[in-house]
DNA sequence: TTATCCCTGACAGGCAACTGACAGTAAGCA
DNA sequence: TGCTTACTGTCAGTTGCCTGTCAGGGATAA
């Protein structure tokens, strides 16, 4: 993890770098604010360490400052006053978190982890299935060919996503009937073949590889990967 | 906004749910443990604000059990310890942040609305939404279709701030009927597809590109940028 | 060829979604 | 207070899509 130290006190700065290091994070330390703003720009950090505190200009100032140029990294406040305004002013003007010194280095690094595992947590989940140049997005219930979106009905979605969730592996009806439409034994209908040949005529347009696959006597599955 | 109070003293519940609500805040009530988890799981909440002291079950079984279900709504706990090691332990579980009681309401509210704002970040609130011509103004609510500016009301409105919020994905109307009209539960009316259909006479008029999309089955969303 | 297995166009029933009409309510105004 | 206007929510009739069945024809293996 990497993380940018803003404060300007060579003590407490060397005894968070030293102690962040210890549990092999990197650290790069600003001890003025214009300079932890620059540093912040290149976007090379995790999480923002900021004192309040600082020789050129007020941590609100550096807070309010990157956040309206969109920078979103998680910045924890660094504060030696304990009044709760001055909390309250700084989670107002964009701090994610903030701690009052003296701090434990141990609270200091819990609260560090935090930020950052929740900020990762935003990063896009794959509810996204591909196979080959066919991509379905679960959350936005969307299928893609090529780039092209293509529309389908809910049964049609189904059998796709329970294709897809395995690409290669053959699905026999009788398997496709049970997951889809829920039957747990064989009501003697065609249901599935109809389906397919609907998913065939939207996915498997002329000119297009074939992706949906016939195996005779067994079932049917998507043409594995490779 | 809408939160989740678990909380099973009801003066502190009382308490906190009068001051959330008069800042037009939702509030629902959890008290117990696992009634906050199902709650939870509706996914309709934007923060949980969650006491440790739980008849049922321990505040940090709760929030482990919805971290492993892959909840990752925004978590902050009540605790009446103020011991460094439980804030410790409660953050590695997976909440977001604690305060420890008694607090100041004000402080309570900062940090409800610095969490939620955070855990949006991924979408920044700019007060100018956007999906293809069509643009909406939080702040002067006014609402504009390639240059026409289109006069909705208040109901149409929420509704369609809402779909801009998340182009591309989709509204369930039990979803939109809870955001803007705050039912709870479904009350078996048709109201969402009226004012879809009203919202459509005036957004998607003959002659543009529909935007306005039904999904069967599930319900509605704006088509997504590109 | 014959027996299976599979494909597909046509069709009807059912249900989800759409929409026009209407009544109740609130707000603005004289 | 009465009048007007706009907004809101209900309802019922209609539309249109989705679904599953069926039958005839095509493909494949023995």
């Amino acid at each position: 993890m990497n993380v940018l130290l803003v404060e300007d006190e060579p003590r407490v700065a060397d005894f968070i770098d030293r102690g962040l290091r210890a549990e092999n994070h990197g650290v790069t330390v600003a001890s003025s604010g214009s300079e932890g703003v620059d540093l912040a720009k290149t976007g090379e950090f995790d999480v923002i360490v900021l004192d309040l505190m600082l020789p050129d200009m007020h941590g609100y100032e550096v807070c309010q400052k990157l956040r309206q140029e969109g920078d979103h990294t998680p910045i924890l406040m660094l504060t030696a006053m304990d009044a709760l305004e001055d909390k309250i002013k700084g989670l107002k003007v964009g701090a994610d978190d903030y701690l009052t010194k003296p701090f434990d280095f141990d609270e200091l690094l819990a609260r560090i982890e935090a930020l950052v595992r929740r900020s990762h947590q935003f990063a896009p989940k794959s509810s996204i299935l591909q196979v080959a140049d066919l991509t379905l997005d679960r959350e936005l219930l969307e299928v893609q060919r090529g780039g092209d979106t293509i529309k389908l009905t809910a049964k049609e979605l189904a059998i796709l996503e329970l294709l897809m969730s395995a690409p290669g592996r053959v699905f026999s009806r009788t398997r496709i009937l049970n997951q889809v439409w829920g039957y747990s034994e064989d009501p003697l209908t065609n249901v599935v073949d109809v389906y397919i040949a609907r998913l065939r005529r939207k996915i498997d347009t002329p000119g297009r590889e074939p992706l949906l696959d016939t195996v005779r006597g067994h079932g049917y599955r998507l043409k594995a990967p490779g």
